[in-house]
DNA sequence: GTTCCTGCAAAAGCTTTGCAGAAGA
DNA sequence: TCTTCTGCAAAGCTTTTGCAGGAAC
């Protein structure tokens, strides 16, 4: 479906939460961007546009889209809270030398919860951490300066 | 095997650490306690016998276990970081009413890898949260006060 | 016209850093 | 003696809170 400032006012009305500009900008950059951004990467990325946004409303904003589902939140990264559009079932990688994080399939739900019988569970997550394809290549062939 | 501080000590220095007073306090509270002690629970349980004690050497100390490999961190509580005595491959369960951290079975080792050809990895971790069986139980008949 | 949101300022909480005196080997 | 550690003070970061003006419906 295309991103157009309909179809994320639709989105947002939907689930009950009223489509103001930030919230829309906020929105449109986590569809638009492939990746797990934290708040300080949105709130950079939305300046230009939004020139008198704050953090503050970024912390705000991504707290009520996770309220109503819309995202959640990856807390691979223990420096800073990282949020994900992407709702199905799946692990997450961490790069720790770029720092991005990698979706990746995982029967999470096939996990084996020998040990957890009388508990209730509501959140499973799956994290692993390491060097991405593009930081492993470049720790063996490290590009001159 | 009994935990002396004789015993303490020579953990300490086959990893190359030096066995002061505090470094010995600070293993011997992590053997044993069953759980996974945040730095506050570590620094408010031994003031007692340090009343010198600073939060920044239970810093300093556990930083240092863990890169001696002692240790491990369990990142699955947002606001502050747990730790780890048991190394075996387990997952962790986090109960988000009294905040204790559970270790329950999994062959992490198991977990397929598809989509990660490329990529190294250096730790795995499965983090579950919910409710442990007694705050469950204490859900479903609270105490009258 | 109400309700709710935005963004400023400030605070809170965990963790790190710089450094002088103290303890370990 | 020499190296390393401890602990005080302060700073660094991310995130949260209180509140007045402003936007959404």
């Amino acid at each position: 479906m295309e991103i157009t400032t309909e179809s994320l006012s639709e989105q947002l009305k939907s689930k009950g939460i009223r489509a103001s500009f930030q919230r829309i900008k906020v929105l449109e950059y986590l569809q638009r961007s492939e990746g797990h951004p934290a708040v300080e990467e949105i709130f950079c990325a939305l300046l230009p546009d939004v020139p008198s946004l704050s953090k503050v409303t970024i912390y705000n904003t991504l707290h009520t889209f996770v309220e109503a589902g819309l995202i959640r939140v990856v807390e691979i990264d223990g420096a800073q809270m990282r949020y994900d559009i992407v709702l199905d079932d799946h692990g997450h990688f961490l790069c720790e030398a770029c720092g991005a994080i990698y979706n990746f399939p995982v029967n999470i739900r096939r996990i084996s919860m020998e040990g957890l019988n009388q508990f209730k569970i509501t959140q499973k997550n799956v994290y692993f951490k390491g060097l991405c394809p593009k930081c492993v290549n470049r720790s063996i062939n490290p590009q001159k300066e």
